[in-house]
DNA sequence: TATAATTTTGAGACGGCTTATCAATTTCAA
DNA sequence: TTGAAATTGATAAGCCGTCTCAAAATTATA
């Protein structure tokens, strides 16, 4: 199966396109496969990647992909600053940021404890949790003097 | 004193003015009376909400004036979606968000073992919140079946 | 108080990021 | 294979926030 290439997003995104009646392309499989090598990653950022892959390929193209993505919950879009950074749910499933006010550094980092108590806040409220999202906002150390 | 009219965000203002060599307008105290109604607000929506009390008020003027309030610590910039929301710090009973992907129910929940797990750390890498941002994604007891 | 120096304001121009438009191309089901 | 429907690339348009600058307001000085 040749889905199973790029694993469990893969499955996601067909499912997604199946489900809303829209194609497999070309592009949205070379920027897919981009896309899961990162952590996180902004659309200029990857246009300037795939470049060289395609030269062709079009900003809007990537954009409209990454929010695709979104859709199908394989992203998930944060936005700081002026830009939309877009963050590999996968590699996010655990992790969370700290980021600084002053400066703009991200720190990200995992709490089992806190996933724990998240579970327990939607269990009581009927909830099954998919996806989360926390994000800690404050100085570092070096911006706080 | 007249200062004493806004409380402790007066005298920050104020404070933060006399130490750069700035003014204090009739625009900025308009501005900061409003602000302080808010637990956080759009420069836009500000706009709109003071149109009426001063319709020659600029957005740019909003702009510049949200940005000093963060600058003199009253306020803090948050972006959401496309646009920036300018929260009052002084609220700090800031609730947490349980969305559900199916419906697009919102239920807000508080959880303070979640919030002293993330001033943990936090401290552990340098940083001092200022806010957090926190959103389950799920289905709702309802959306599941 | 009058005057001078400095800052702020308002209106609109501007720039960066993202989305919308649309003809040409590609995908996919029949 | 064929045709309807979706996608693409190029670029125009839009949105949000900042910058510019002359006029006005505020503060310091005399």
């Amino acid at each position: 199966m040749a889905s199973g290439k790029y694993g469990k997003e893969m499955e996601s995104l067909k499912e997604h396109l199946a489900k809303h009646h829209l194609k497999f392309t070309r592009q949205r499989e070379l920027i897919l496969s981009a896309f899961l090598r990162q952590e996180h990653i902004t659309a200029e950022a990857m246009y300037h990647q795939l470049a060289k892959a395609d030269p062709h390929l079009g900003l809007a193209t990537i954009y409209r992909t990454l929010n695709l993505f979104c859709d199908a919950g394989i992203a998930q879009a944060r936005h700081f600053g002026s830009q939309t950074q877009y963050d590999n749910v996968s590699h996010k499933g655990h992790h969370d940021h700290l980021i600084c006010t002053g400066c703009g550094k991200i720190v990200e980092f995992e709490n089992c404890e806190i996933e724990k108590l998240q579970e327990e806040v939607a269990t009581r409220n009927g909830f099954t949790i998919q996806t989360h999202r926390l994000e800690l906002y404050g100085l570092c150390s070096r911006c706080r003097h």
